[in-house]
DNA sequence: ACAATATGG
DNA sequence: GGCCATATTGT
């Protein structure tokens, strides 16, 4: 336990050493193990709420939730002061707070082709759609990434990512301490000298520092800052982190001048600790911790609060050791975990000190797409079926649309339909879903009712009880021209015959016993098989060995790249090139270069706001679809549809009922 | 390629 | 609890 004895002791960086100008220098050093790496963790507060709050124009204190036909999915800041939680029904939350805002999710209507905001949305007819989320999702990525150009940026899911603003930082501390970019003639180990010691650190627009003594201890507020100032000499990595919550201020600011979103963050040397933190004070704030303060704010915590500690893993080690939080898991030694949890364990040993070696990798591209309905009543026959499907294929058809306007060539090697009665485990069948020019809700369902049949026809003794229906696009991928399946390619209405023809019938009824393949146990890191290797490094391996993973030792192969791994990945060039670009526009109105949407200015003062807007839009989808192969000036569909489809869908009005 | 399952937001 | 996204395993 003397791990906790006091800030003398680095939960990360320095067991090699101190600060040297190779750290600061030398873009090569800037992996997992550097001492001056900042992460941050950015999570939007109520997300869903807060995109429902603005959507509607409405003042950020008034209490408002999210709701999913009677369930509450999100609730504002201000709705929380009522005591109102999630698994509140919505009467409840109105009974707590009168005069609560309940805003529903935009749904698909019967047979419409669109979500959108209906005066009441009945499950028995209509859909949820979460696209309207994950449009916001994608403006405020797009901000980030042009908030912080050179940049690692990892989608972590709809309302949060990670930011490696090492490189940043770095630059900036190399601005603002000029005389650090030359090592001195007299150094005595040249790059790996020292750099000389540092300045005070003035905290003021951090945010929380968390104190190296905890919350709780004698000098609240100021006076905790203040004491840990006087006993502690700063030192580089502090310096660091004090420039990437400087950062991160300025990035949620931005944000929130934009989109009027307010977030939350965590500023710290490395993924764990920078999520935990973003959670410590909420909402609209942000917190940093140092390395000195990390045992006492890991100490008391809960260790199943920690990433990937919350599922089954987690539950098995509190039992297996009898610990609740992080201090009572320090006691247990390395040995005794890894003979218990196999050898990567070392991984949860590392973390609890508050030590994570794990990457920050972007997302390239959207591997999937479902659209997933609970049916309500369940259906019983295979035409009440055919109802969820066209919808079903109709959201499938909107959403693979708009990724091809930015992303052309994206498109999914099968379809799939799964189903589920009771709470019984899902059953799914899949189809190759072959190229055409001519993508409609037409095309998907053709596919999507051979499915259908293939899964009703064995069934129909009127024992049939579906009580989920879903239809997803897999293997989403941008196809060259070669692939494209050539019958389709010049005959777009051919309807390719034989497809398919999978008939394998039988699978594996199995339903009981959920956790059969639960807490299995590695006793060893199991040879794996060589498997396709992934885009990202190959780094995954079983659920449970993923969460074990011990990262490769960066130190040990200096040569393997530093911020940018990603052929694909944007650079800042780019970034200056699309923003000069919205500067040059005509007089009244805009017309965007990759997609032709016009952008008329209303008033003229938003016109540029709207602008760039929309090239964040592009941004942040080609941030999350791959970058688009070059220019392709898109035959115009001005006049074929009287309604806007696609991308230009993003700028219609938002509220439509 | 296909089907099932795990995990997490 | 509903609606997702991703990854892995066995066949």
């Amino acid at each position: 336990m003397d791990f906790l004895a006091g800030p003398s002791k680095r939960s990360e960086g320095s067991t090699g050493g101190p600060v040297t100008y190779r750290h600061l220098l030398n873009h090569q050093s800037m992996t997992v193990s550097n001492p001056l790496r900042v992460i941050a963790h950015c999570d939007i507060d109520a997300a869903y709420a807060q995109f429902e709050q603005v959507r509607l124009g409405l003042p950020d204190d008034i209490p408002l939730i999210c709701a999913q036909w009677q369930s509450i999915i999100a609730v504002n800041y201000p709705a929380r002061k009522y005591g109102i939680k999630r698994f509140n029904t919505i009467d409840e939350a109105k009974k707590m707070c009168p005069h609560l805002h309940v805003q529903h999710v935009a749904t698909y209507r019967n047979g419409e082709a669109e979500a959108g905001y209906w005066g009441e949305a009945d499950p028995r007819t209509h859909k949820v759609s979460l696209d309207p989320y994950r449009r916001e999702s994608l403006k405020i990525l797009a901000i980030f990434k042009e908030m912080i150009p050179k940049g690692e940026i990892e989608k972590a899911s709809i309302d949060e990512a990670f930011l490696d603003l090492s490189l940043m930082v770095a630059e900036r501390l190399l601005d603002r301490f000029p005389h650090l970019k030359n090592v001195p003639e007299d150094a005595p180990s040249g790059l790996d000298s020292p750099l000389p010691p540092p300045p005070p650190i003035d905290w003021t627009n951090a945010g929380n520092v968390f104190p190296i003594h905890g919350e709780g201890e004698k000098g609240a507020e100021d006076g905790a800052l203040a004491a840990d100032k006087s006993c502690e000499r700063p030192d580089w990595e502090d310096w660091a982190l004090c420039v990437g919550a400087d950062l991160m201020g300025e990035l949620r600011s931005e944000v929130h001048k934009r989109l009027h979103y307010t977030c939350s963050a965590g500023i710290a040397h490395n993924k764990a600790m920078a999520k935990l933190c973003s959670a410590w004070k909420k909402p609209n704030n942000q917190t940093v911790l140092r390395a000195a303060a990390t045992p006492a704010f890991l100490r008391d915590m809960d260790f199943t609060d920690i990433r990937f500690l919350g599922g089954k893993l987690g539950s098995a080690m509190a039992t297996e050791f009898g610990a609740k939080t992080v201090g009572d898991m320090l006691t247990v030694p390395l040995e005794d975990m890894q003979k218990r949890f196999g050898e990567e364990s070392i991984w949860v040993y590392n973390i609890l000190r508050g030590i994570d070696h794990s990457e920050v990798t972007a997302r390239v591209a959207t591997k999937s797409m479902l659209a997933s309905k609970n049916v309500r009543p369940s259906v019983t026959t295979p035409e009440q079926g055919h109802h969820w499907l066209q919808v079903l294929a109709g959201e499938l058809n909107v959403r693979l649309r708009d990724a091809r306007d930015i992303s052309p060539g994206l498109w999914p090697k099968t379809l799939v339909l799964s189903h589920r009665t009771g709470i019984e485990a899902s059953k799914s069948r899949q189809t190759a879903f072959p190229f055409t020019r001519n993508l409609s809700t037409e095309y998907i369902l053709k596919y999507a009712r051979k499915l259908w049949d293939e899964v009703t026809q064995p069934m129909n003794k009127g024992n049939m009880k579906l009580n989920n229906i879903a239809l997803a696009f897999s293997g989403l991928e941008r196809l060259e021209d070669g692939q494209k399946g050539i019958e389709n390619f010049f005959n777009p209405n051919n309807n390719a015959k034989a497809a398919t023809a999978t008939a394998t019938g039988a699978t594996v009824k199995r339903s009981t016993s959920p956790t059969s393949r639960g807490v299995h146990v590695p006793t060893e890191p199991s040879p794996k098989k060589p498997r396709l290797p992934t885009l990202h490094t190959g780094k995954r391996k079983t659920a449970l060995d993923s969460f074990l993973a011990r990262p490769t030792d960066p130190d040990a192969s200096p040569s393997i790249n530093s911020g940018f791994k990603h052929d694909n990945a944007r650079k800042p060039e780019d970034i200056i090139e699309i923003v000069d670009d919205s500067i040059d526009l005509p007089d009244n109105g805009w017309k965007c270069p990759r997609c032709k949407t016009v952008i008329k200015g209303e008033d003229s003062g938003n016109l540029k706001e709207q602008i760039q807007e929309h090239e964040d839009y592009h941004f942040a989808l080609e941030l999350q679809n791959g970058p688009s192969p070059a220019r392709l000036p898109k035959p115009s569909k001005t006049g074929s549809k009287s309604r806007p489809e696609g991308i230009k869908r993003f700028f219609e009005p938002k509220s439509k009922s």
